[in-house]
DNA sequence: CTGTTAGCGCGTTCAT
DNA sequence: ATGAACGCGCTAACAG
């Protein structure tokens, strides 16, 4: 048998209560009483039992992630800050991988309310029609949630993400400045996305405030957004037509795209340029350093864990959003449209 | 207050007792009063109290994940696979980031007893020298432990990892063969670290299996193993020699080890060979595939959750390690010593 | 300032 | 096959 709190009370010759207390950084109780309790916890080795602590408070101080993919670095770095935040104001983290898979997000979320836990903190999955009456549930228990790096159109809740819009804005008015005409756009497949959606948004006015309408066959759906797939449809693409230069929606399908512009013989920036999104760490260590949209991750981190304790800690829900500025990342896989191009020639 | 067992029993008329035995799959309950005490659950929305249900059982089943450095994709997709096999077999996984620091790895488990885990999976610290104290408290309190990926050579302790000295001799046996002699070998500081001591171990053995002696004076030492210290080693080892090749001790130092040598204006694999460990997907994609060392990621994960488990659910300790076999990838970054090359310059 | 007592929600003997 | 009562370890009133 573990040792317990009244084994520590005895040996400290006070009451279960009272060591209680001291446990809890409680006042009440005399500075050499609570040494005394202190001193006996640490000769038996004492540690508390969390799982009767939650139940007799019917609440934990824990908080439930659910994150999508954490092989990829930029929700790795993501996962790290909130850690760091969830401990900072005393909770501890459980983190689950959904792979992107709604039922998978249902399941960790049943999970977590199974557990008890304080609030959960969700990275949305990409796929925007589904069922989220678990978000329901949620609500009606009263347990705080928080969507971080993204949101899902159809259903309410407050969140905590990158202002997509304008960093797909600053980088399509970047290439415009630069010349470039031309621009085609790697995208994911579910127009509802906000990770699509969004950056289309920013593409599109960006376009509009120069008096230009972007054609939209510039503009290709491809199946996943990883590195695959931006290769892939990156060599269809430049098997039929010469856009001034491509976007991908992030650095992984940028670097996929780069590929199959090096593997047609075109020369990065010279005859094409390439740029991404989330400046990922090996974008720029690459030879062709990329150019690409900075999201500050520890920002969103911090705020999303700020945003859950205070609803935990009683603040009501204001149905909020925070949009955290992106930061334009210029680096040498763009450059201004090359010389004596030829007339423009759509896909 | 939420609904409990004692509101679903109610509803299905049965006792406590049944609708207990009915949510843990346990016999000695009729098919239809099963059915009925279900469809109440259902209606009325009820999820088990995880925390009372632990508390009433003194074990839950959970299983604390210390991780070092979640940033990194290695680590990255090892928790993924972990995560994944947890789950299979039926635990919840509770995931912490130690970033590295014993003093953090020491505080989470700790806490993961407070929380009364069913036992602890660890990925140790590059730090060998430390308390390992904690180890013991685990011990007495016949909580299971298996060390990941590495483990600390000053405790014992069951361990899973890939058998790092295999890897290097492979390796180095493959650049020796190709006529390389002056192989720089990029390590980490601390001499009793596996990580370091396996792959020297591997790169000795392969040098001796030819007959030669490596010269010790390849060897160099980096602050950290990361990028920038690959980069600034690799850098000011080229200012004074010319070694045929560099093997880093993982992808991410040899990255930036291959940044330091374009820098210097030699040519990959022409005038130099690079390679690393790992095996990370950034290292396939870039311009020049790295020759690297890939680690089976997935087994790894597997067998570290199949044994811990194990130790939970009943079976003793062995002092058992499991060695994963790992893969040379031969890509573009290495190939034949230069031609014409100089007599062999030390350091 | 300290001790006594009654739950928190569920699992589990024992009876029936 | 089913139900009543006790205990898991701790917190929170309330008494002293």
């Amino acid at each position: 048998m573990t040792v317990k709190l009244s084994h520590v009370a005895e040996k400290a010759g006070v009451s279960i209560a009272t060591a209680s207390l001291v446990f809890n950084d409680r006042p009440g109780v005399n500075k050499d009483t609570r040494e005394r309790v202190l001193s006996a916890a640490a000769e038996l080795g004492y540690l508390p039992n969390n799982v009767a602590r939650s139940l007799a408070l019917k609440s934990s101080r824990t908080i439930g992630l659910v994150i999508t993919d954490i092989e990829n670095p930029f929700f790795g770095s993501l996962t790290r800050y909130i850690d760091e935040y969830s401990h900072r104001k005393g909770y501890t983290l459980i983190i689950s991988v959904s792979n992107d898979e709604p039922a998978e997000e249902n399941r960790i979320i049943e999970g977590f309310i199974g557990d008890r836990v304080a609030g959960v903190l969700v990275v949305p999955t990409q796929v925007t029609r589904s069922e989220f009456k678990i978000y329901e549930i949620l609500r009606k228990r009263r347990i705080p949630c928080v969507f971080s790096t993204s949101y899902y159109p159809r259903a309410k809740g407050e969140y905590v993400m990158t202002d997509l819009e304008a960093g797909s804005y600053r980088l399509t008015k970047y290439l415009l400045e630069l010349g470039h005409r031309d621009i085609s756009y790697l995208v994911s497949l579910d127009p509802e996305a906000p990770i699509r959606s969004l950056r289309l948004a920013g593409y599109r006015k960006a376009f509009e405030e120069k008096g230009l309408e972007p054609n939209p066959d510039w503009t290709v759906q491809c199946h996943k957004p990883d590195f695959h797939s931006g290769y892939s449809e990156a060599k269809a693409l430049l098997a039929t037509a010469k856009p001034d230069s491509i976007i991908a929606i992030n650095d992984i399908m940028a670097l996929g795209a780069r590929k199959a512009i090096r593997e047609s013989g075109l020369a990065i920036p010279r005859d094409i340029s390439i740029a991404g999104y989330d400046d990922l760490i090996y974008s720029s260590i690459s030879d062709i350093p990329l150019t690409t949209v900075h999201q500050n991750v520890e920002e969103i981190a911090r705020l999303s864990v700020d945003m859950l304790v205070s609803r935990i800690e009683g603040e009501e829900p204001r149905d909020e959003h925070r949009l955290i500025g992106p930061e334009l990342m210029v680096r040498e896989s763009t450059g201004p449209v090359r010389s004596g191009a030829l007339p423009s020639t759509g896909p």
